[in-house]
DNA sequence: GCGCCTACTGACTCGCGAGTCAGTATGCCG
DNA sequence: CGGCATACTGACTCGCGAGTCAGTAGGCGC
């Protein structure tokens, strides 16, 4: 097996665990499929990551740091407020691709449980809140939006959203559509917009 | 051990299932947790229930059940269905009672991967949905609410509480009182009534 | 080429939890 | 009372998956 760099391997191996976790649940995941994904020893796993606990929880780690990188890019592309919200929104609401909110319903669960995940999912919520919430403020400021508490707005927008994924995903009885519409509506009408300017 | 008839044994052990699934989690909760909290051998368990998977099953499929209930009790008293629709929120809510939000977060994350607790996952969605739907199409007719969409205005309102029933039971940054404020102001919006109303 | 650090493996151990089964005991019916 | 159906148990088996460890080999400095 080729040899690697430990820090290019750990990376490796935490796509792996994200992806295999991403499929098969936490509570599911063993390390020996993290393993054999790779083409691995499951003892290599054992290498880096000093037990599974660790491992599942660096993983969890990273796929919230690669949603906060796509975030931080939304946010950090010029434009006005209104088109900053606008992609801040679209890359919430699910995606065809990865990592998928199937992650996030089961780290959920796994956080009810689990202190250290539930300080990762609670960084990824209020990261993208504290980002919904600035750019709000920003634009009442602009005087683009219409909003009395711009904070309780960001949180009411992003729970919604929660909410209709777990429609989409777990009950399946959503389309992305109408989550998108949905969303972009209550939104709108929160800060006093016209719904197609979200569009 | 004193010996029950079989009906009153099995549903000794579902009450059991159910409260050891709540506190440990689907994933982690084993039979002999179950028979343990009766005094029972978990040969017992394995009598009444041939498999975990059934018996889980089972446990989620009785406290779907028993949510039903409660909620068929809500809509069967008389009254206003400004009334109605304000008791079915106040059920909706977390509580401080069982069977509790966590059950149902970690009911969505085992079912993203068990196609037969998906069912009682949706089944239980539907009819709240389908008692809020209900509720607003009889107070529309009735001139008490005014709203286009009774079946999506519904599904918006369940999909909102239980977002920011995650933001409450996951993340802990949500208080009841705070949940219940926010639910009552988007669901008098929808309907074209004072917030007050619904308090 | 010669070490030598370090990434990596095979082949284990070990405990845990699901599920089984040959029996035991309890209460009901005659 | 005796007999019988059935609720119930103790003491197993068995497989699986986490974690270990004594080694092996790849690549880099010299």
């Amino acid at each position: 097996m080729a040899r690697r760099r430990v820090d290019v391997r750990r990376e490796e191996i935490l796509d792996a665990a994200v992806g295999e976790v991403t499929r098969r649940g936490f509570a599911r995941t063993r390390v020996a499929d993290v393993a054999e994904t790779l083409g691995v020893s499951t003892a290599l796993v054992f290498y880096h990551f000093d037990s599974k606990q660790r491992l599942l929880a660096a993983a969890l780690d990273h796929a919230v740091g690669r949603d906060l990188d796509r975030l931080a890019a939304a946010i950090s592309r010029p434009g006005t407020d209104l088109a900053r919200l606008r992609r801040i929104l679209s890359l919430y609401a699910p995606q065809g691709s990865a990592p998928g909110w199937t992650l996030w319903v089961d780290a959920w669960a796994e956080a009810l449980r689990n202190p250290e995940l539930r300080t990762h999912c609670r960084t990824l919520d209020r990261q993208w809140t504290d980002a919904i919430a600035a750019t709000i403020n920003s634009g009442v400021e602009a005087g683009m939006f219409v909003c009395p508490d711009p904070e309780s707005t960001a949180r009411r927008i992003t729970s919604l959203m929660d909410g209709l994924s777990v429609q989409a995903t777990v009950h399946r009885r959503l389309s992305r559509t109408q989550l998108r519409t949905w969303t972009r509506e209550y939104a709108a009408a929160q800060l006093a917009v016209h719904p197609d300017a979200l569009a």
